[in-house]
DNA sequence: TAGACAGCAGTCCTCCGATGTATTTGGGGG
DNA sequence: CCCCCAAATACATCGGAGGACTGCTGTCTA
């Protein structure tokens, strides 16, 4: 094994071993190189790794830290990851989002407040009646970012937000494209903002379901 | 934006727009940090990076490759991830297991051929009575993954075994077979088999959401 | 002719020492 | 007491050098 991935692992291992903790700064480059027993040079690609995957954090003219480590902040290097992918492995990732955000859904519709329930609604009310296809765009993505984090799982929230990615560009198209999708969009999110108002965990799935169901199949004939 | 994290965005727009395919090489690292206008360290940075998740696969007196980009192979750095996290997070991946597993299960009821089957019933049948805990984990682990790839999803089945991080996955034996669960889950695992041989995905879907549930509550009253 | 071996060119791996740049910190002046 | 600036600290980037590994080719041997 190289020098480099031999640094990544004992960078790693201090840390699931407790020595480093959330927070905690490592040496400097020139004393933990040392300490490792590599060159500065090597250690950089080490650090520069584990900073990618959101697991050190590194400032100029401070030092190199250790991040919170909280689930959220390590899987958001996910839509990175998601980015290469090309249209054809798109429907593979929608169909795990048409398994993912119905559960997100229903967990939110028994966890959200009524707070976090108007302010969803507030999403949906902040839609003039003629937006552009960025605005809609970003409207549905915090629409259903809001939703995720209703869940109250971090780890569900970010594995539905990078999946999210992809299926962007598709509903990019899809506003270019098909007439009246915009409309039905808004119609199916109000629906489950109204099947969580009502706290009915099932309605609420079965309609987002049907939302993400729709993205997908207007997709699978597109191809 | 640092030198280097332009380095890995001009690298991925590179691939994105087409320009570099899966299987391509890369001009060697003087070349390329001649064109993108750095230092040859700095590439090297870069390039650490984008083959840490899988983007790029650097070999040694040969060149550098764009991998074939396949989802299970980008995605797999996921497990990497999940094994900084500990235990009170840990709740957090199983909880979104308990989606994803059942769903992959029955899925796995409607695709898997009759020869995937008969060696997912193998796979049981391999397992000695008095097996150690490193062929417990072993052959866990295998039964999960055979499931997951008989989806037909690779994304869906890169994520399930992502979730079930190798470490997590052990610590969590090491505890259950302490308290005698093992035979359990051997019954278990073989409903499971039986419903997915008889094509009830309802029921294969039944069955794995109790055997995950299972671990999650375990887990739940230990922590 | 088929197989084994040595040599060679190409490429990545590691290291070194120096210079550039951003942040923090502490002292001096108002 | 507050503000500003300079020194200290630490990461960022650079160019060059030698070493190690891979794949190919030409040669030798049976």
């Amino acid at each position: 094994m190289a020098l480099t991935d031999e640094a990544i692992d004992k960078i790693k291992g201090m840390i699931t071993s407790g020595e480093l903790g959330p927070g905690d700064r490592l040496p400097k480059e020139a004393d933990l190189a040392e300490r490792l027993g590599l060159s500065r040079n090597s250690l950089r690609e080490a650090v520069k790794a584990l900073s990618m995957i959101r697991v050190l954090d590194v400032r100029q003219g401070d030092g190199t830290y250790v991040t919170s480590l909280e689930p959220d902040l390590l899987l958001d290097a996910l839509s990175f990851v998601v980015d290469f992918h090309r249209d054809d492995t798109v429907l593979q990732f929608l169909e795990v989002r048409r398994i993912l955000e119905p559960s997100a859904t229903a967990l939110a519709t028994e966890r959200m407040s009524d707070g976090d329930i108007a302010k969803l609604q507030n999403v949906l009310d902040e839609l003039g009646t003629d937006p552009t296809i960025e605005a809609l765009v970003d409207n549905d993505l915090e629409f259903h970012r809001q939703i995720a984090a209703g869940s109250g799982n971090a780890v569900l929230c970010s594995l539905v937000e990078g999946l999210s990615g992809p299926t962007t560009r598709a509903r990019i198209w899809r506003g270019l494209t098909q007439e009246g999708a915009a409309a039905r969009t808004r119609e199916q999110h109000q629906a489950i903002v109204d099947a969580i108002a009502s706290r009915q965990p099932e309605l609420a799935r079965a309609w987002a379901t049907i939302h993400v169901a729709g993205v997908e199949e207007w997709l699978r004939r597109a191809l």
